[in-house]
DNA sequence: CTGTTAGCGCTTTCAG
DNA sequence: CTGAAAGCGCTAACAG
C-alpha cells in the first residue's frame, strides 16, 4: 500500500500539504498542488480511510440494522438506504437483526464497534439498548425518545376492513403479525377500528406471526370461524393466506376477499389482482438517512417522529364490482 | 469514548494486558484478568474497531457490489452473504453498482478505501478494474483469473427450450438480458442449444435489456413475430413479459407458453403458475464468502470458478398436460 | 506473567 | 503558502 508519505517524498512536499491537497483543506500554491497530484496518480495513491476516521474520529458510515434482510419487501428499503447513504458520501454496513432482540443487541454492538456515525434500526424488541451513537428508527415505532420513520397504520388498516364491510361482509377477520411489534399493533387497532366504524362487533383474529406458514394456517382457523372477508397484516402472510385459501379450493374473491398490508411488484398479477396498502418503502429509507444526517448535523434537536402516508391500491381481491379501473393506482370511490 | 487506557488505569494494569484480554491473545493470571474485565464492564468499554483495523491493518470487513439492490431477486443473496459474513466474525459493507460500470468503479474504489479485507463483486461490465484486494465474482461469469460463483445457465436454458419444443411449440422466442452479460450471453447459448437439440431452426430473438417495460416491448416483437412459446431471462423480464400478455389478452398457457429464469417466491400464485429455472441463490451467496475467505486465508492458490447447479421448477406455466405434479419441485419426466 | 515502546496512516494545531 | 510534530486508540515485538 502506498501511503501519503510516499506520495510526499515524491512530490516534495510534506505530508501535511498532501492531505490537504487531497481534501481541499488548505489551499496550496497552483504548482505545489499540481506536483502533489501527479505523485498521487504516479502511484496509485488512495486514501486510507481507517487512518482517516481514526484521526477525525468519524468513519463517514451509517449502520443498518434490520431483521429479515431474506425478505424481499425490504430490497427496495435497502436500496433507498445505500442511495442516500452513497450520495450523502457515506457508506453502508448492514446487519441483520433476524428479528431476535438477542441477535439484535449483537449485531447493533457490532456496528457500533465498527464505530458508525449513526445507526438505522427496525426495531425487533420493545426498546432497543442505549447507544453512544445517534439511532433513528424505522419502519417501526417505539415509545421512546428516538427519531423515528414509518408508515401511517392504523387508518389504512381501517379503511381496508370499512372497503370489505361496505361490500356486505359482516364476518371479516384479521392475520395479524407478531405481537409486541409496533406495526402489529397498530395494525390490530385499525383493524378494530374498522369493525367499529362499520358498527360490526366481534372481531376475528388470529396471529399470523409475521410468517407465510404461520398465517397460513391462521387463515384456515379464520375460515373455520366462518370469515367471508380477510385482511392480511402484511405481504409475507398474504402469501401464507393464498396457500390456505388455494388448499380450501376458495376461489378470490368470488368465495372470499381478502385484502392486506404491503403492496409487492408481482401484486398485479397474482391470480385475483390484490387490493392492497402500499407504503411508501423508498420514502421510508431515504427519510431516515435525511433524519439521521440532520441529527449528526444537531445533536440537539428535539427527536422527530414521521408517520408516512400510506396508498390504498385498489385491485380486484376486495371483490369491488367498481374494482376493475383501468389505473390500479385509485382510491375507492367511496 | 472511554479507551483502552481508561481500562487500564482503573484496572491497574497496562493497556498491553488489556489488550491481550481482550483478544485472548495472551494468558493471564486470573486475577488480573478479572481486575480488566471488571474494569471494563464498569467503564462499558467497547473497543475501537478502527484504531484496531490500523494497527493491525486488517478491518475484519467485507464488500459487495453488487447492481440493482431494489431486485427482490437479490435480497435472498444478501441475507446469505451477510450471514455467512456475519458468521465468520465479519462486517458487510454494501454498495449498489447501478449496474453501471462506471458508478460501479466509484463504489468499488469506495469500498477498497474503507480497506474491506476482500470483495464480492457482480460486475456490470466486461472487466473490473483491478484492485488491491482480494475479489471474488458472484452472479456473473468473467474472463478473468479470479475466484468466481455462480449459476449454470447455458444447459438449464436448453432444458427450457426443449421442454417447450417437445410440447410442439415451433416458434419458441426469447427475451434476452443485456447484452454483454455473461449470464445474459450463457443463456442465449442455451436458447440456441436447445433450438439446435430440437431440431428448430431461425432463433427468435429480443433483447429485454434485463429490464421490465423494455421486456414487456420485446415479448409485443416476438409475438408479431409469431412465437408460440416464450423463454424468459431473468424474472424481471418474466414480469413485463406478463404484462405484455395481458394486454394482448392472451392467456398463459391456452394461447402462449412461458418458461423462464429464476424462480421467486410467488411464482406459485401467479395466475399460471411459472414453470421456471430455480437458481441455488443462496448458496451462490455463502460459497462466496467462502471462496473469498480461502483465498484470504491463502492469497497464493489458483483461482477457482464454481458453476452451481440450477433447478428446473416445472408448474403450469409451459402448458404441460402432466405439469400438475402434487410436487412442483418435480422434473419433467422427458 | 506483565510492561515499555514504537508504530499503523492520517489530521490538525501551531509556528513559521 | 508550507512544515513539524503531536496525537487518534490499538497491536505486537521486545524485554524483563
Amino acid at each position: 500500500m502506498v501511503t501519503m508519505s510516499d506520495v510526499a517524498r515524491l512530490a516534495g512536499v510534506s505530508v501535511t500539504t498532501v492531505s490537504h491537497v487531497v481534501n481541499g483543506t488548505r489551499p496550496a500554491s497552483a504548482a505545489t498542488r499540481q506536483r502533489v497530484l501527479a505523485a498521487i496518480e504516479r502511484t496509485g495513491y488512495s486514501p486510507n480511510t481507517i487512518a482517516r476516521a481514526l484521526a477525525r474520529a468519524r468513519t463517514q458510515s451509517l449502520g443498518l440494522a434490520i431483521g429479515g434482510l431474506g425478505n424481499p419487501y425490504l430490497s427496495e428499503l435497502i436500496a433507498a438506504v445505500e442511495g442516500a447513504a452513497t450520495a450523502a458520501g457515506y457508506t453502508l454496513l448492514l446487519g441483520d437483526t433476524r428479528d431476535d432482540p438477542e441477535h439484535e443487541a449483537r449485531i447493533v454492538a457490532a456496528l457500533v464497534e465498527r464505530r458508525v456515525d449513526g445507526l438505522l434500526l427496525a426495531p425487533s424488541g420493545p426498546a432497543p439498548a442505549e447507544h453512544s451513537v445517534p439511532v433513528v428508527l424505522l419502519d417501526r415505532f417505539l415509545d421512546v425518545p428516538l427519531d423515528q420513520v414509518g408508515s401511517e397504520n392504523t387508518e389504512p388498516t381501517a379503511e381496508l376492513v370499512v372497503h370489505l364491510a361496505a361490500l356486505g361482509h359482516t364476518r371479516i377477520g384479521m392475520v395479524s403479525g407478531r405481537r409486541g411489534l409496533a406495526t402489529t399493533d397498530e395494525r390490530i387497532a385499525g383493524y378494530r377500528l374498522g369493525l367499529e366504524r362499520s358498527g360490526l362487533g366481534e372481531p376475528l383474529l388470529e396471529e399470523g406471526g409475521s410468517q407465510r406458514d404461520v398465517a397460513r394456517e391462521a387463515a384456515h382457523r379464520l375460515l373455520e370461524r366462518g370469515a367471508t372477508g380477510l385482511v392480511s397484516g402484511n405481504n409475507f402472510m398474504t402469501i401464507g393466506i393464498l396457500r390456505a385459501l388455494a388448499e380450501r379450493g376458495l376461489r378470490v374473491p368470488e368465495d372470499i376477499a381478502l385484502v392486506g398490508f404491503d403492496d409487492f411488484e408481482w401484486a398485479d398479477l397474482l391470480a385475483p389482482r390484490l387490493t392492497v396498502i402500499a407504503q411508501p418503502v423508498a420514502e421510508i429509507g431515504a427519510r431516515a438517512v435525511e433524519l439521521l444526517l440532520s441529527r449528526l448535523e444537531d445533536p440537539a434537536q428535539p427527536p422527530r417522529t414521521e408517520r408516512l402516508a400510506a396508498t390504498f391500491v385498489h385491485r380486484d381481491s376486495c371483490g369491488c364490482d367498481t374494482g376493475h379501473s383501468p389505473d390500479p393506482r385509485v382510491r375507492p370511490s367511496g
